[in-house]
DNA sequence: GCTCGTAACGAACAACGTTCGTTGCGGACG
DNA sequence: CGTCCGCAACGAACGTTGTTCGTTACGAGC
């Protein structure tokens, strides 16, 4: 199955291919929510109907799934530097790469990682983890680990970037909530809520417990055959 | 605003409540699959139309975080034991019952956690953390990192348990994937293409990480007023 | 200059979540 | 014991959704 060309040049209108479908997915997505990123609405904002997108997308998780590695290609691979710190970097731009688009960082959860700019990232990832020094398995499980931190932490902190609200909504929700809870039932949630509401850059810390775990942690003990 | 109650006692069928709602909507989730859990589905299965739902649950989104919480109700607090493996046991007990229904853990990502259930396991990890130890903040943000891998590693497990593939499915297709990959240009995975697929228990090696990792890495230095 | 493959399109289908107006049961009150 | 009324339950409808089908019309090749 080769890529389909369109072969009709209208000069009023740019002719349709995957590339421009993709990126006025993101553009809806952007603008107007998740909610509003039907593939009426792609079709409409390129001047034409639903249908005609189905020529160079299979179906809507098709496109949402293409949407999500675009996203991920303008992740720069860093190049120097040590190497923990190069993988600090690749995993916080990977992170901000999905979250900047809500919801979308959703459909890499529960999936293999398959398009071209993803396995581009986990390659790198891989390589900077030998470089450390780290075995085949433990660099390979690590790799796994990191990419579902990254994955869940764009799904988290995406879900926060919703158009419809303003940024601090869902923490005055939460200050709200954990204000009003019964404190005879949840006792250190409420001793600690000042803590667990506290600001600081969770994601780097996250990240560091990461790899400090990673190192500390050989994956040899967990095999199957280690009898 | 109370619960409401239903007042017609019909011989033949048993009345509405929200939990007989949540529970069978459960019952269709993990029988027919994500895709089958509509509202008309679920009411049918009660042998009601969907609109009788609407009084005991505010809308298909409230109805699953129900479902999550439901299903959070049946993990058991550890009683005794090191603090470590407490831990861990709590971690495993709460992803198991997340990915035992398919697709739920997705309502908890992005999220604050607010059920019932989910919020008494976050008090009992944070004891468990402050019993072994850790300041404050530590411990309040190490508690964000567990739920984060908690929803994840459940989100990730629960898509393999679709109803409508078998259960090798996704690691044949992950295979056939990897051996497809042209080599000159992610020459680290198609060199560590074994390991990267190979068996063992990934996730108690995650938790190990976590936690190894979380002993060494105080969250003091991330905070915004340190200087 | 005719033909043919196929990109593009309009219309339609089935199914979805949700709302509305009505119905009829059961407890409360006279 | 009979009447009333609040509200759970329901049937029907609305607006949208993803996707498919049959048709149209354009551009390349003989």
């Amino acid at each position: 199955m080769r890529a389909p060309v369109s072969r009709r040049a209208r000069p009023a209108k740019a002719p349709l291919s995957r590339e421009v479908i993709v990126r006025t997915g993101l553009k809806v997505l952007d603008r107007d929510g998740l909610d509003a990123l039907t593939m009426r609405r792609v079709g409409q904002e390129l001047d034409t109907g639903a249908a005609s997108l189905y020529v160079y997308v299979k179906n809507r998780e098709d496109l949402m799934d293409a949407m999500l590695d675009t996203a991920l290609a303008d992740v720069p691979l860093p190049a120097e530097g040590p190497w923990q710190q190069q993988v600090e970097e690749l995993v916080v731009s990977a992170t901000e790469a999905m979250s900047r688009h809500e919801g979308l960082a959703l459909v890499a959860l529960g999936g293999i990682p398959s398009g071209e700019h993803a396995l581009r990232i986990l390659d790198r990832l891989l390589a900077l983890l030998k470089d450390g020094g780290l075995d085949d398995m433990t660099a390979a499980w690590a790799v796994d680990l990191l990419y579902l931190y990254i994955t869940a932490g764009a799904a988290e902190q995406g879900a926060y970037n919703t158009t419809d609200r303003t940024q601090g909504q869902h923490l005055a929700d939460a200050e709200r909530l954990y204000a009003e809870l019964p404190a005879d039932r949840y006792p250190m949630i409420t001793a600690l809520r000042g803590p667990l509401l506290s600001a600081g850059d969770r994601e780097r810390w996250g990240l560091q417990v990461l790899l400090n775990g990673i190192l500390n942690t050989p994956a040899g003990g967990f095999t199957p055959a280690d009898t």
